[in-house]
RNA sequence: GCGAUCGUAGCUCAGUUGGUUAGAGCGCUGGUUUGUGGUACCAGAGGUCGGGGGUUCGGAUCCCCUCGGUCGCCCCA
Protein backbone atom coordinates (compact mmCIF):
# COMPACT_ATOMS: atom_id res chain seq x y z
CA UNK A 1 0.00 0.00 0.00
CA UNK A 2 0.99 3.40 -0.51
CA UNK A 3 0.76 4.26 3.16
CA UNK A 4 3.58 1.92 3.84
CA UNK A 5 5.83 2.88 1.35
CA UNK A 6 5.88 6.64 2.59
CA UNK A 7 5.74 6.71 6.27
CA UNK A 8 4.91 8.80 8.45
CA UNK A 9 8.10 10.29 10.58
CA UNK A 10 6.88 10.70 14.38
CA UNK A 11 6.17 13.78 15.63
CA UNK A 12 8.36 15.00 18.50
CA UNK A 13 5.89 15.34 21.89
CA UNK A 14 6.15 18.60 23.62
CA UNK A 15 8.05 18.70 26.15
CA UNK A 16 6.43 17.38 29.64
CA UNK A 17 5.52 20.70 31.50
CA UNK A 18 5.44 22.94 28.93
CA UNK A 19 2.80 24.01 27.18
CA UNK A 20 1.06 25.61 23.52
CA UNK A 21 -1.13 28.60 24.02
CA UNK A 22 -3.52 29.05 20.90
CA UNK A 23 -5.25 32.52 21.06
CA UNK A 24 -9.31 32.43 19.94
CA UNK A 25 -10.45 29.10 21.13
CA UNK A 26 -12.97 29.04 23.73
CA UNK A 27 -10.42 28.29 26.62
CA UNK A 28 -9.14 31.55 25.82
CA UNK A 29 -5.91 30.57 27.56
CA UNK A 30 -3.91 32.97 25.58
CA UNK A 31 -6.25 35.93 26.09
CA UNK A 32 -6.05 34.98 29.77
CA UNK A 33 -2.23 35.31 29.69
CA UNK A 34 -2.08 38.06 27.81
CA UNK A 35 -4.44 39.97 30.13
CA UNK A 36 -2.83 39.33 32.71
CA UNK A 37 0.35 40.79 31.89
CA UNK A 38 -1.15 44.03 30.01
CA UNK A 39 -2.85 44.21 33.49
CA UNK A 40 0.33 43.84 35.27
CA UNK A 41 2.03 46.57 33.03
CA UNK A 42 -0.14 48.80 33.22
CA UNK A 43 -0.32 49.00 37.06
CA UNK A 44 3.16 48.78 37.14
CA UNK A 45 3.10 51.93 35.06
CA UNK A 46 1.07 53.45 37.73
CA UNK A 47 3.60 52.85 40.80
CA UNK A 48 6.68 54.05 38.96
CA UNK A 49 8.17 50.58 38.46
CA UNK A 50 10.41 50.70 35.26
CA UNK A 51 10.53 47.76 33.13
CA UNK A 52 14.09 45.59 33.26
CA UNK A 53 14.91 42.51 30.81
CA UNK A 54 17.30 40.53 31.78
CA UNK A 55 18.91 37.34 30.49
CA UNK A 56 16.56 34.14 30.08
CA UNK A 57 19.86 32.27 31.31
CA UNK A 58 22.81 33.11 33.60
CA UNK A 59 26.14 31.72 35.02
CA UNK A 60 24.79 28.49 37.31
CA UNK A 61 26.95 30.41 40.23
CA UNK A 62 23.87 33.21 40.40
CA UNK A 63 21.30 31.02 41.36
CA UNK A 64 23.30 28.86 43.28
CA UNK A 65 24.93 31.51 45.31
CA UNK A 66 21.71 33.37 46.52
CA UNK A 67 18.83 31.04 46.61
CA UNK A 68 20.97 28.87 48.82
CA UNK A 69 22.80 25.44 47.83
CA UNK A 70 20.73 23.05 50.14
CA UNK A 71 16.98 24.24 48.43
CA UNK A 72 15.62 22.10 46.27
CA UNK A 73 15.38 24.78 43.20
CA UNK A 74 19.55 24.55 43.63
CA UNK A 75 20.12 21.31 44.38
CA UNK A 76 17.25 19.26 42.16
CA UNK A 77 15.06 21.26 40.13
CA UNK A 78 17.48 23.69 37.69
CA UNK A 79 18.06 23.02 34.12
CA UNK A 80 22.05 23.44 34.37
CA UNK A 81 23.90 22.67 31.16
CA UNK A 82 27.49 23.01 30.19
CA UNK A 83 27.65 25.43 26.67
CA UNK A 84 29.68 24.95 24.16
CA UNK A 85 32.82 26.77 25.69
CA UNK A 86 32.84 24.65 29.22
CA UNK A 87 30.75 27.23 31.05
CA UNK A 88 28.26 26.00 33.74
CA UNK A 89 24.58 27.68 32.40
CA UNK A 90 21.49 27.56 34.05
CA UNK A 91 18.05 28.67 32.67
CA UNK A 92 16.38 30.83 35.37
CA UNK A 93 14.27 29.44 38.08
CA UNK A 94 13.21 32.73 39.26
CA UNK A 95 13.83 36.48 38.61
CA UNK A 96 15.12 37.50 41.71
CA UNK A 97 18.44 36.77 41.27
CA UNK A 98 19.47 37.66 37.65
CA UNK A 99 18.30 40.95 38.81
CA UNK A 100 20.41 41.30 41.76
CA UNK A 101 23.52 39.73 39.68
CA UNK A 102 22.31 42.79 36.80
CA UNK A 103 22.28 45.36 40.03
CA UNK A 104 25.82 44.84 41.01
CA UNK A 105 27.48 43.98 37.24
CA UNK A 106 25.86 46.59 35.24
CA UNK A 107 26.29 49.05 37.73
CA UNK A 108 22.52 50.17 38.67
CA UNK A 109 23.81 50.59 42.39
CA UNK A 110 23.58 54.88 40.47
CA UNK A 111 20.11 54.29 40.35
CA UNK A 112 18.94 53.02 43.52
CA UNK A 113 16.35 53.08 44.84
CA UNK A 114 15.58 51.31 41.62
CA UNK A 115 12.01 50.24 41.62
CA UNK A 116 11.95 47.43 38.45
CA UNK A 117 9.75 45.09 36.91
CA UNK A 118 9.92 42.77 34.84
CA UNK A 119 7.74 39.35 33.69
CA UNK A 120 8.80 36.04 31.41
CA UNK A 121 9.30 32.49 31.53
CA UNK A 122 10.99 30.81 34.27
CA UNK A 123 12.24 26.93 33.96
CA UNK A 124 12.07 24.12 37.29
CA UNK A 125 12.36 20.73 36.63
CA UNK A 126 9.57 19.68 38.90
CA UNK A 127 6.70 17.36 38.40
CA UNK A 128 3.70 19.42 36.36
CA UNK A 129 0.29 19.44 38.13
CA UNK A 130 -2.28 21.83 38.23
CA UNK A 131 -0.64 25.58 38.32
CA UNK A 132 2.53 24.09 37.76
CA UNK A 133 4.80 23.57 34.94
CA UNK A 134 8.34 22.91 33.77
CA UNK A 135 8.52 25.88 31.83
CA UNK A 136 6.17 28.83 33.61
CA UNK A 137 5.77 32.17 33.90
CA UNK A 138 6.19 34.67 36.34
CA UNK A 139 5.14 38.54 36.91
CA UNK A 140 7.77 40.32 39.13
CA UNK A 141 8.57 43.70 40.94
CA UNK A 142 11.34 44.59 43.09
CA UNK A 143 12.78 47.50 45.03
CA UNK A 144 16.43 47.10 45.10
CA UNK A 145 18.74 49.93 47.50
CA UNK A 146 15.83 50.59 49.98
CA UNK A 147 15.51 49.28 53.59
CA UNK A 148 12.67 50.97 54.43
CA UNK A 149 9.20 49.65 55.78
CA UNK A 150 7.56 52.21 53.05
CA UNK A 151 9.25 49.83 50.27
CA UNK A 152 7.76 46.45 51.25
CA UNK A 153 4.23 48.60 51.45
CA UNK A 154 4.81 50.25 48.35
CA UNK A 155 5.45 46.54 46.83
CA UNK A 156 2.43 45.08 48.69
CA UNK A 157 -0.07 47.64 47.73
CA UNK A 158 1.24 47.43 44.42
CA UNK A 159 0.31 43.68 44.82
CA UNK A 160 -3.08 44.55 46.10
CA UNK A 161 -3.62 46.66 43.09
CA UNK A 162 -2.82 44.25 40.68
CA UNK A 163 -5.06 41.33 42.23
CA UNK A 164 -8.04 43.93 42.46
CA UNK A 165 -7.77 45.10 39.06
CA UNK A 166 -7.25 41.61 37.71
CA UNK A 167 -10.62 40.69 38.98
CA UNK A 168 -9.14 37.94 41.59
CA UNK A 169 -8.90 39.64 44.97
CA UNK A 170 -12.46 38.30 46.23
CA UNK A 171 -10.72 34.68 47.25
CA UNK A 172 -7.38 35.73 47.87
CA UNK A 173 -6.54 36.99 50.72
CA UNK A 174 -2.50 37.87 51.87
CA UNK A 175 -0.71 36.37 54.51
CA UNK A 176 1.64 38.28 56.08
CA UNK A 177 4.71 37.51 58.35
CA UNK A 178 8.22 38.60 59.37
CA UNK A 179 11.27 36.42 59.64
CA UNK A 180 12.80 39.38 61.46
CA UNK A 181 16.46 40.20 61.14
CA UNK A 182 19.27 38.23 60.68
CA UNK A 183 19.93 37.87 64.20
CA UNK A 184 16.02 37.47 65.37
CA UNK A 185 15.91 34.71 62.26
CA UNK A 186 18.56 32.56 63.71
CA UNK A 187 17.37 32.83 67.77
CA UNK A 188 14.28 31.69 66.55
CA UNK A 189 15.77 28.62 64.17
CA UNK A 190 17.40 27.55 67.18
CA UNK A 191 14.37 27.77 69.19
CA UNK A 192 12.82 25.72 66.53
CA UNK A 193 15.55 23.08 65.88
CA UNK A 194 15.08 22.42 69.85
CA UNK A 195 11.80 22.35 69.94
CA UNK A 196 11.67 19.94 66.71
CA UNK A 197 14.37 17.85 68.51
CA UNK A 198 12.61 17.20 71.85
CA UNK A 199 9.22 16.20 69.97
CA UNK A 200 11.03 14.31 67.03
CA UNK A 201 9.43 10.91 67.28
CA UNK A 202 5.98 12.45 66.82
CA UNK A 203 7.40 14.09 63.15
CA UNK A 204 6.60 12.83 60.22
CA UNK A 205 9.55 10.91 58.36
CA UNK A 206 9.56 13.79 55.84
CA UNK A 207 9.80 16.47 58.70
CA UNK A 208 12.53 14.20 60.62
CA UNK A 209 14.21 14.65 57.11
CA UNK A 210 13.25 18.65 57.18
CA UNK A 211 14.82 18.76 60.71
CA UNK A 212 18.46 20.35 59.74
CA UNK A 213 17.75 20.69 55.73
CA UNK A 214 15.22 23.21 56.31
CA UNK A 215 13.41 23.27 59.76
CA UNK A 216 11.09 25.95 59.18
CA UNK A 217 9.45 24.22 56.52
CA UNK A 218 8.07 22.13 58.82
CA UNK A 219 5.78 24.98 60.79
CA UNK A 220 3.59 24.66 57.32
CA UNK A 221 3.60 20.87 57.02
CA UNK A 222 0.43 19.44 55.39
CA UNK A 223 1.28 16.34 57.24
CA UNK A 224 -1.72 15.83 60.55
CA UNK A 225 1.19 14.05 61.80
CA UNK A 226 3.20 16.91 62.55
CA UNK A 227 0.60 20.07 62.96
CA UNK A 228 0.57 19.30 67.02
CA UNK A 229 4.30 19.76 67.21
CA UNK A 230 4.29 22.37 64.59
CA UNK A 231 1.27 24.37 66.02
CA UNK A 232 3.49 24.15 69.53
CA UNK A 233 6.22 25.35 68.19
CA UNK A 234 7.44 28.82 69.05
CA UNK A 235 6.21 32.00 66.94
CA UNK A 236 9.14 34.06 66.21
CA UNK A 237 7.63 37.37 68.31
CA UNK A 238 9.55 35.79 71.16
CA UNK A 239 12.53 36.30 69.38
CA UNK A 240 12.50 39.63 67.63
CA UNK A 241 15.02 42.01 67.93
CA UNK A 242 13.24 45.87 68.71
CA UNK A 243 14.37 46.65 65.30
CA UNK A 244 12.34 43.67 63.85
CA UNK A 245 9.52 44.45 65.38
CA UNK A 246 9.50 47.94 65.07
CA UNK A 247 10.14 47.36 61.41
CA UNK A 248 6.89 44.77 61.06
CA UNK A 249 5.06 47.04 63.30
CA UNK A 250 5.46 49.76 60.16
CA UNK A 251 4.83 47.71 57.49
CA UNK A 252 1.37 46.35 59.07
CA UNK A 253 0.48 50.08 59.61
CA UNK A 254 0.93 51.57 56.13
CA UNK A 255 -0.96 48.34 54.96
CA UNK A 256 -4.19 49.42 56.93
CA UNK A 257 -2.99 53.23 55.96
CA UNK A 258 -3.45 51.84 52.39
CA UNK A 259 -6.11 49.95 53.18
CA UNK A 260 -5.07 46.52 52.26
CA UNK A 261 -6.25 43.43 53.62
CA UNK A 262 -3.94 41.04 55.85
CA UNK A 263 -3.66 38.25 57.76
CA UNK A 264 -1.26 37.16 60.01
CA UNK A 265 0.07 33.96 59.69
CA UNK A 266 2.78 33.34 62.07
CA UNK A 267 3.61 29.78 60.04
CA UNK A 268 4.07 31.11 56.88
CA UNK A 269 7.72 30.99 55.54
CA UNK A 270 9.50 31.13 52.70
CA UNK A 271 11.54 28.44 51.18
CA UNK A 272 14.53 30.56 49.84
CA UNK A 273 17.21 31.15 51.85
CA UNK A 274 17.71 34.87 51.61
CA UNK A 275 14.27 36.04 53.03
CA UNK A 276 14.71 38.44 55.82
CA UNK A 277 12.29 40.18 57.59
CA UNK A 278 8.47 40.56 55.52
CA UNK A 279 7.40 37.63 54.36
CA UNK A 280 4.00 37.49 52.20
CA UNK A 281 2.24 35.57 50.01
CA UNK A 282 -1.31 35.98 48.57
CA UNK A 283 -3.08 32.78 48.74
CA UNK A 284 -6.24 31.08 47.04
CA UNK A 285 -8.32 28.09 47.64
CA UNK A 286 -9.65 27.94 44.07
CA UNK A 287 -6.23 26.30 42.80
CA UNK A 288 -5.99 22.80 44.44
CA UNK A 289 -2.68 22.19 45.71
CA UNK A 290 -1.26 25.61 44.34
CA UNK A 291 -2.54 28.25 46.23
CA UNK A 292 0.13 30.68 46.31
CA UNK A 293 -0.88 32.95 43.51
CA UNK A 294 2.17 35.97 44.38
CA UNK A 295 4.66 35.33 46.62
CA UNK A 296 7.81 37.26 47.97
CA UNK A 297 9.52 39.11 50.64
CA UNK A 298 12.97 41.08 52.01
CA UNK A 299 16.01 39.98 51.10
CA UNK A 300 18.40 41.97 52.40
CA UNK A 301 21.88 39.68 52.39
CA UNK A 302 21.22 38.45 48.89
CA UNK A 303 23.45 41.22 47.20
CA UNK A 304 26.35 40.72 49.28
CA UNK A 305 25.95 37.03 49.46
CA UNK A 306 26.41 37.55 45.35
CA UNK A 307 29.57 39.74 46.35
CA UNK A 308 28.31 42.96 46.17
CA UNK A 309 27.93 45.66 48.69
CA UNK A 310 25.34 45.58 51.39
CA UNK A 311 22.23 46.41 49.78
CA UNK A 312 18.68 45.84 51.38
CA UNK A 313 16.14 44.91 48.88
CA UNK A 314 12.30 43.41 48.74
CA UNK A 315 10.62 42.19 45.81
CA UNK A 316 7.64 39.76 45.05
CA UNK A 317 6.54 37.45 42.14
CA UNK A 318 3.27 35.95 40.41
CA UNK A 319 2.30 33.30 38.58
CA UNK A 320 1.22 34.43 35.35
CA UNK A 321 -0.82 31.00 35.07
CA UNK A 322 -2.59 30.82 38.07
CA UNK A 323 -3.37 34.11 37.84
CA UNK A 324 -4.68 33.32 34.10
CA UNK A 325 -6.15 30.35 35.48
CA UNK A 326 -8.46 32.41 38.46
CA UNK A 327 -9.67 35.57 36.10
CA UNK A 328 -12.81 35.59 34.15
CA UNK A 329 -11.95 34.83 30.21
CA UNK A 330 -11.49 37.75 28.61
CA UNK A 331 -13.80 38.36 25.38
CA UNK A 332 -11.66 37.21 22.22
CA UNK A 333 -10.39 39.61 19.57
CA UNK A 334 -12.28 39.36 16.64
CA UNK A 335 -13.19 41.19 13.28
CA UNK A 336 -14.61 43.91 13.01
CA UNK A 337 -15.87 42.97 9.10
CA UNK A 338 -14.85 40.33 7.12
CA UNK A 339 -13.92 40.99 3.10
CA UNK A 340 -15.39 38.06 0.51
CA UNK A 341 -14.59 38.11 -2.84
CA UNK A 342 -18.12 37.31 -4.57
CA UNK A 343 -16.45 34.61 -7.39
CA UNK A 344 -13.11 34.61 -8.73
CA UNK A 345 -12.54 37.77 -10.37
CA UNK A 346 -12.94 39.86 -7.34
CA UNK A 347 -10.37 38.39 -5.33
CA UNK A 348 -8.09 41.36 -6.60
CA UNK A 349 -10.97 43.09 -5.62
CA UNK A 350 -10.83 41.78 -2.50
CA UNK A 351 -7.51 42.32 -1.57
CA UNK A 352 -7.21 45.76 -2.34
CA UNK A 353 -10.68 46.73 -0.88
CA UNK A 354 -9.06 45.08 2.57
CA UNK A 355 -6.20 46.62 2.37
CA UNK A 356 -7.49 50.03 2.24
CA UNK A 357 -9.66 49.18 5.39
CA UNK A 358 -6.77 47.82 7.19
CA UNK A 359 -4.49 50.81 6.23
CA UNK A 360 -7.20 52.91 7.72
CA UNK A 361 -7.29 51.05 11.29
CA UNK A 362 -10.27 48.89 10.76
CA UNK A 363 -9.86 45.37 12.17
CA UNK A 364 -10.39 43.40 8.88
CA UNK A 365 -10.06 39.19 8.15
CA UNK A 366 -10.02 38.19 4.75
CA UNK A 367 -11.83 35.19 3.13
CA UNK A 368 -9.27 33.03 1.17
CA UNK A 369 -9.95 29.74 1.92
CA UNK A 370 -12.45 27.44 0.39
CA UNK A 371 -15.60 27.49 -1.61
CA UNK A 372 -17.74 31.21 -1.65
CA UNK A 373 -19.80 29.46 0.42
CA UNK A 374 -17.25 28.49 2.57
CA UNK A 375 -15.92 31.84 3.23
CA UNK A 376 -19.69 33.26 4.31
CA UNK A 377 -19.39 30.46 6.46
CA UNK A 378 -16.01 30.90 8.16
CA UNK A 379 -17.22 35.25 8.50
CA UNK A 380 -19.87 33.96 10.68
CA UNK A 381 -18.06 31.42 12.88
CA UNK A 382 -15.31 34.14 13.16
CA UNK A 383 -17.65 36.34 14.76
CA UNK A 384 -17.28 39.67 12.56
CA UNK A 385 -19.59 42.18 12.51
CA UNK A 386 -19.91 42.76 8.94
CA UNK A 387 -18.92 41.30 5.85
CA UNK A 388 -17.81 43.27 2.49
CA UNK A 389 -18.86 41.29 -0.65
CA UNK A 390 -16.89 42.34 -2.97
CA UNK A 391 -17.58 41.66 -6.89
CA UNK A 392 -16.94 42.98 -10.26
CA UNK A 393 -19.26 44.91 -12.28
CA UNK A 394 -20.12 43.29 -15.28
CA UNK A 395 -18.77 44.57 -18.60
CA UNK A 396 -21.75 46.14 -19.67
CA UNK A 397 -23.57 48.78 -18.53
CA UNK A 398 -23.19 52.64 -17.36
CA UNK A 399 -19.64 53.64 -17.07
CA UNK A 400 -20.12 55.42 -13.86
CA UNK A 401 -21.19 52.02 -12.49
CA UNK A 402 -18.04 50.21 -13.62
CA UNK A 403 -15.43 49.38 -11.05
CA UNK A 404 -15.72 47.11 -7.81
CA UNK A 405 -19.42 47.10 -6.36
CA UNK A 406 -19.63 46.07 -3.12
CA UNK A 407 -21.89 45.42 -0.50
CA UNK A 408 -21.39 45.51 3.44
CA UNK A 409 -24.01 43.07 5.22
CA UNK A 410 -24.34 41.14 8.98
CA UNK A 411 -22.73 38.12 9.14
CA UNK A 412 -25.48 36.30 9.65
CA UNK A 413 -28.50 36.98 7.30
CA UNK A 414 -28.68 38.95 3.76
CA UNK A 415 -29.60 42.26 5.60
CA UNK A 416 -27.37 45.17 5.40
CA UNK A 417 -25.54 46.12 8.36
CA UNK A 418 -26.39 49.44 10.10
CA UNK A 419 -25.74 52.01 8.29
CA UNK A 420 -23.21 54.05 10.72
CA UNK A 421 -21.11 50.51 10.20
CA UNK A 422 -21.62 50.94 6.23
CA UNK A 423 -20.65 54.52 6.47
CA UNK A 424 -17.40 53.89 8.22
CA UNK A 425 -16.46 51.12 5.97
CA UNK A 426 -17.35 53.82 2.91
CA UNK A 427 -15.79 56.56 4.34
CA UNK A 428 -12.64 54.40 5.31
CA UNK A 429 -12.57 53.05 1.59
CA UNK A 430 -12.55 57.27 0.04
CA UNK A 431 -8.16 57.18 1.12
CA UNK A 432 -7.96 54.30 -1.88
CA UNK A 433 -11.05 55.14 -4.53
CA UNK A 434 -13.28 57.29 -5.52
CA UNK A 435 -16.47 56.18 -3.68
CA UNK A 436 -19.60 56.06 -5.08
CA UNK A 437 -22.87 55.51 -3.19
CA UNK A 438 -24.83 54.34 -5.59
CA UNK A 439 -27.65 51.75 -4.98
CA UNK A 440 -27.69 49.02 -7.63
CA UNK A 441 -30.63 46.37 -7.90
CA UNK A 442 -32.21 44.28 -6.31
CA UNK A 443 -34.41 45.05 -9.69
CA UNK A 444 -31.09 45.65 -11.42
CA UNK A 445 -31.79 42.22 -12.81
CA UNK A 446 -29.12 41.41 -9.85
CA UNK A 447 -30.90 39.42 -7.34
CA UNK A 448 -29.19 41.99 -4.71
CA UNK A 449 -28.28 45.14 -3.98
CA UNK A 450 -24.99 46.79 -4.29
CA UNK A 451 -24.08 49.99 -1.53
CA UNK A 452 -21.57 51.58 -3.58
CA UNK A 453 -19.07 51.54 -6.27
CA UNK A 454 -15.03 51.85 -5.87
CA UNK A 455 -12.90 53.03 -9.17
CA UNK A 456 -9.28 53.83 -8.51
CA UNK A 457 -7.95 57.34 -7.37
CA UNK A 458 -7.15 59.82 -10.44
CA UNK A 459 -3.52 60.10 -10.03
CA UNK A 460 -2.63 63.96 -10.64
C1' G B 1 11.97 11.02 43.43
C1' C B 2 7.05 8.79 45.46
C1' G B 3 1.56 7.91 44.98
C1' A B 4 -3.33 7.84 42.50
C1' U B 5 -5.87 7.96 37.98
C1' C B 6 -6.65 7.99 32.79
C1' G B 7 -4.95 6.92 27.41
C1' U B 8 -10.54 4.61 21.23
C1' A B 9 -10.79 9.46 14.54
C1' G B 10 -8.05 16.51 14.35
C1' C B 11 -11.47 17.61 19.11
C1' U B 12 -15.25 15.66 22.95
C1' C B 13 -16.63 10.86 23.85
C1' A B 14 -19.84 5.69 23.03
C1' G B 15 -18.19 0.79 22.64
C1' U B 16 -22.79 -3.96 26.65
C1' U B 17 -20.57 -10.60 30.68
C1' G B 18 -13.86 -10.67 25.44
C1' G B 19 -17.12 -12.67 19.48
C1' U B 20 -18.34 -10.96 12.35
C1' U B 21 -15.60 -5.12 8.07
C1' A B 22 -14.60 -0.21 15.70
C1' G B 23 -19.23 4.03 16.20
C1' A B 24 -21.56 9.17 17.28
C1' G B 25 -21.34 14.52 17.64
C1' C B 26 -18.26 18.56 16.28
C1' G B 27 -14.47 19.75 12.71
C1' C B 28 -12.63 18.86 7.55
C1' U B 29 -13.73 17.87 1.96
C1' G B 30 -17.43 17.56 -1.86
C1' G B 31 -22.54 17.91 -3.32
C1' U B 32 -28.02 19.13 -3.14
C1' U B 33 -31.45 22.71 -1.33
C1' U B 34 -32.24 27.70 0.42
C1' G B 35 -34.47 34.76 -2.42
C1' U B 36 -26.71 35.96 -1.76
C1' G B 37 -24.03 32.12 0.33
C1' G B 38 -26.36 31.86 7.84
C1' U B 39 -29.77 27.09 7.92
C1' A B 40 -31.27 22.10 6.42
C1' C B 41 -30.13 17.50 3.95
C1' C B 42 -26.74 13.84 1.44
C1' A B 43 -22.02 11.80 0.69
C1' G B 44 -16.73 11.30 1.50
C1' A B 45 -11.95 11.39 3.71
C1' G B 46 -9.77 10.33 8.45
C1' G B 47 -8.37 5.20 13.56
C1' U B 48 -1.04 0.93 14.25
C1' C B 49 -8.11 1.24 19.71
C1' G B 50 -0.63 5.07 23.22
C1' G B 51 3.45 1.12 22.45
C1' G B 52 5.33 -3.97 23.54
C1' G B 53 4.53 -8.77 25.50
C1' G B 54 1.15 -12.52 27.53
C1' U B 55 -3.65 -15.49 28.41
C1' U B 56 -7.41 -17.14 24.63
C1' C B 57 -10.16 -20.41 18.96
C1' G B 58 -10.80 -14.97 19.28
C1' G B 59 -8.39 -8.86 23.03
C1' A B 60 -10.37 -1.85 22.34
C1' U B 61 -12.30 -5.13 26.36
C1' C B 62 -8.44 -9.68 30.98
C1' C B 63 -2.89 -9.81 32.98
C1' C B 64 2.31 -7.78 32.95
C1' C B 65 5.82 -4.13 31.30
C1' U B 66 6.58 0.53 29.09
C1' C B 67 5.52 5.54 27.29
C1' G B 68 2.33 9.78 27.70
C1' G B 69 -1.52 12.99 30.05
C1' U B 70 -3.95 14.59 34.57
C1' C B 71 -4.13 15.19 39.85
C1' G B 72 -1.66 14.76 44.67
C1' C B 73 3.09 14.39 47.95
C1' C B 74 7.77 16.95 48.05
C1' C B 75 8.86 21.92 46.77
C1' C B 76 7.20 26.33 44.92
C1' A B 77 4.56 31.47 41.79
Amino acid sequence: MAKNENPRPKTPNAVRGTQDMLGGTTQAFQERFAHVVATFDRVRSLYGFHRVEVPVFESTAVFARSLGESTDVVSKEMYSFEDRGGDSITLRPEFTAGIARAYITEGWQQYAPLKVATHGPLFRYERPQKGRFRQFHQLDAEIIGAGEPGADIELLVFADQLLRELGVSEGVTLHLNTLGDGESREAWRAALIAHFEAHRDQLSEESIDRLHRNPLRILDSKDPRDRPVADSAPDIDAYLTDEARGFFEKVTAGLDAAGVAWERNARLVRGLDYYRHTAFEFITDRLGAQGTVLGGGRYDGLIENLGGPSTPAVGWAAGIERLAMLIDAPEAERPLLTVIPDDQGAEEGAISVASALRAAGIKVDTAFKGSTKRRFELAMKRGSRGRVVVLKSPDSGLPQRKGLWIRVNQPDDFARVDGDLRERVLTALEDRFTVLREKIGPDDKLGFSVDAVLQPLAHD
